[in-house]
DNA sequence: CGTTAGCACTCCGTACCGGCGAGTGCTAAC
DNA sequence: GTTAGCACTCGCCGGTACGGAGTGCTAACG
């Protein structure tokens, strides 16, 4: 994997790269002697393009064909020669002004982080609400939807909610349930879900050789309003972003594509990876054993308020991206994100 | 519009419609005279197919293709020469069972009704959910996020939740908020959004030239809280579907369809325009003047609950839809989803 | 008079061909 | 080590030829 390179070596790859990036198409020895400052010949240039070549950093796709980089050529770019340039001031404001979050809830918040993503960068957008149990407890609410059958909602410190259906054998009544969600709204804010969770259990555990039955049971409900995981909430803003792209013009790869975007599952799955580093990532090609999105790269990055509540966010687009462009953006956005969470929390 | 065919010709045009819809190619006299018993010669197939093109109900790509129908044919297809069958009670057993609604919030029912419509008739399926001003009031819940942000959550009696953030110029206690929470969900349960709207506004009449000043302010947050609308939701599955149509080959029509299918306000228009009626309505090609969805097709039915609660479901595909079986599936989804409504009120 | 067989015609799709251009690899000279 | 030159490869493009599917028309048939 880390083959030294020569600064020459590394010129060329860089200008192949870039070149290819910007036209999509195979990029032959003249044009990189011509267009790029190198002072070099084609025929130099073919020598080291031949090596490059020889090194798996290139392919071609026939003789007489330009070189196009491989997965390897576009990591190494990446990792080696990419220069991640800061957002300017002016390109900052711009991004900041694009989100317009005033009286939005945090659903539509996620919503318009994805499409301005993917408006700003051309490619799809992706915003991978924060997980359920990462998040910070601000307030509970039951709802009786019929004998058995109760709604619960969950408003998360940064104004997120959610909410799902638990069947409990008891039927409570409207008195016991503003019992216990007192109690709760009382005891657990401030606190994330799992720690509420180890709680809980604790509780159940001390409990289980007492006999207050009332007790118990709302001990039991707690646990079920808390316990199971909500499914996470994926935004995807901007698919028709995939269709510009000309290396997808085969309608079976396109395809696999789009059922990949919409399926949840698959998603979070995709954006998890990235969950547990910090600052932005970079999944190139089918190098995430996800095949289904074979071409196509990943720019991800977690986003997170002061306390918990990590969610991630990024771009998908193909593997010829404009990482320049983008890594900076989603950079930025993530760090976004962060602050208006945590303004959230007021 | 009303011309009249003898049944000859109206077998014809209905051969020819269905070849095309099975096929997505040009069908010619030959392919008629044979697949279909009508024992006539393909000459005479001919002559027909010649005046139904003056009719405006065919037309031919070029001299020496089939006939395709047009959006006239394909009217005049569904309205008097398609018939609708009723789903047989075994197919209507396998869509209920598809129907896993078990502990779904309204939100997942939601969602797995677009899937299922989807899956079951191969196109891309479409789930307006009620209105909010439609809804019946069930419980509302308010959240104080910062100094005068407000969350509201509001609960309709078919357990659909929505919430929406309110600014308010006073900054609420706990105390104050719960006594206003207690008053309208001791009040208002039973209403519709719109009843109470209607409500809230004459009480203000009322209380102008009053001076209770806590109470004015109350009266004023639970407007705030009801008035405005809530966006709607709108629920789309299988979009992957679009790309298997071969008609949808060319890129450009595909970006097209995929931005309309992205863009949440131009499928609610869509959608609204079923609303009014009753029953499952068809919108053929660009007649509904989205000529963004040219070439496409819809079939929708409006759903609703005993009280109010009216949303919209639907297939969309290609103008060249297998109608007589999509028809009766949207019919029946939209009877169960009803049905579920009224399940979930108790 | 409606229906049918026959026939000439049209036009698409495909395959085949040859030239052009871009690009390569190799070699020899600088 | 670099470069100029050259033969070679191969995809792309335009032109052409051909087969097939389908049509419209006409004349014959019942």
């Amino acid at each position: 994997m880390s083959e030294e390179l020569n600064t020459r070596s590394q010129d060329i790859l860089a200008a192949i790269v870039e070149d290819y990036i910007a036209s999509a198409v195979p990029v032959g020895s003249r044009a990189i002697s011509r267009r790029h400052a190198l002072k070099l010949s084609p025929a130099t240039v073919r020598n080291v393009m031949a090596d490059l070549e020889e090194m798996g950093f290139l392919c071609s796709p026939h003789t007489s064909a330009g070189r196009v980089p491989t997965s390897k050529g576009f990591h190494y770019y990446i990792d080696s020669l990419l220069e991640v340039r800061e957002l300017s001031s002016a390109e900052q404001a711009r991004l900041t002004t694009s989100y317009q979050f005033k009286g939005m809830r945090m659903e539509d918040v996620m919503q318009e982080v994805g499409r301005v993503l993917s408006g700003i960068s051309s490619y799809t957008g992706l915003v991978l609400a924060p997980k359920f149990s990462s998040t910070v407890f601000r307030q509970i609410e039951f709802v009786r939807l019929s004998p058995g059958r109760l709604l619960v909602i969950f408003v998360s410190e940064a104004g997120l909610v959610q909410n799902k259906v638990i069947e409990s054998k008891v039927d409570w009544s409207r008195q016991d349930l503003e019992r216990i969600t007192n109690y709760l709204n009382r005891t657990l804010p401030g606190l994330t879900v799992q720690e509420i969770r180890a709680q809980l259990a604790d509780e159940v555990r001390q409990e289980q050789d007492r006999f207050d039955q009332l007790r118990k049971q709302a001990l039991q409900l707690s646990k079920a309003a808390l316990d199971e995981e909500i499914e996470d909430s994926v935004y995807v803003a901007g698919t028709s972003r995939m269709l510009e792209q000309p290396e997808f013009s085969s309608p079976e790869q396109m395809r696999k594509i789009f059922q990949t975007l919409e399926s949840k599952q698959q998603l979070i799955e995709l954006l998890d990876q990235s969950q547990a580093a910090e600052g932005v990532q970079i999944f190139i090609g089918s190098q995430s054993q996800h095949s289904s999105i074979e071409g196509c790269s990943l720019i991800s990055s977690p986003f997170s308020g002061k306390k918990g509540a990590i969610g991630t966010l990024g771009v998908i687009g193909p593997v010829r991206m404009n990482y320049s462009q983008v890594i900076p953006i989603v950079d930025f956005t993530a760090r976004l994100v962060s602050r208006i969470l945590d303004r959230e929390t007021e």
